[in-house]
DNA sequence: TGGAGTGCTTCGGAATTCGAAGCACTCATC
DNA sequence: GATGAGTGCTTCGAATTCCGAAGCACTCCA
């Protein structure tokens, strides 16, 4: 498998020497696909190749990957039938979700009738404000 | 500067072609450092650097391409002074992150007790369960 | 006139991600 | 009982992203 072991609270994680849940948490739900797939997961069980095309067919050795690291976080397991499941604490995380999807309607709205125009720090205007 | 453009709602995502506002919240979110950012610029506005040391040192370059991204997505701004802060956008998003915040406690506590012994999905017993 | 500190860029190497291909297997259907 | 379709999962080379040290231009203070 790849490399940098499954963040877990109480223990340093990849670029934090704290080992604070807050970080670990951070680094978890920060690498790609993690939030996806949680958030995927979290309406119903899925099989792998199912879940993958969920996952706008996200690439299958990621996804394996993925699936590894959440089971050993705990947050997600393999049915009997060999379908995948959040666990109690994983649907707790994908709630913990919920108000992060609200805000993304927000900020859609936000963005709708604000001027995207700007140039937004693009190579911009003042280079050195100082 | 690098690729893959910052993503924003209404259009299509990296890996996504719905471009739902959710999709392109869970991109954003879902790249490395990015909520760690967020959280560490919601207590107090900091400068590049200043802000750079807070997120245990993480590279210069990467930070530069967050902070574009994000005032891209109008989460954060530069103030007169040069620091960064979160625009009001952005607040709520650091807020909608609070009960991510809280579920990460709970997922060190549950893991304390669990025992962290099973072998996790590693190379486990039953390969194919056809 | 020096440091010391800042925002930011460059760039080569390391790590991660991608994606197509394939393996082993099951479950129909023929 | 061969065939085809579907599944979970691996492998592996290439593309992308990330890292981190070094450096540039500049400001502020002594």
């Amino acid at each position: 498998m790849n490399a940098s072991p499954t963040p877990m609270p109480g223990r340093p994680v990849r670029g934090s020497t704290t080992g604070r849940s807050v970080m670990a948490a951070l680094d978890l739900f920060g690498r790609r696909w993690t939030l996806r797939i949680i958030w995927e997961l979290g309406s119903e069980p899925l099989g792998f190749r199912l879940l993958q095309r969920r996952c706008d067919g996200m690439s299958s050795s990621v996804l394996r990957q993925r699936l590894t690291e959440l089971q050993e976080a705990r947050l997600a397991e393999v049915l009997r039938d060999g379908s995948y499941t959040l666990t109690p604490l994983g649907h707790d995380a994908r709630e913990a979700l919920g108000p992060v999807i609200e805000w993304s309607r927000r900020w859609a709205a936000e963005l709708a009738d604000a001027p995207p125009t700007a140039a937004e720090g693009a190579g911009d205007g003042q280079r050195n404000r100082f």
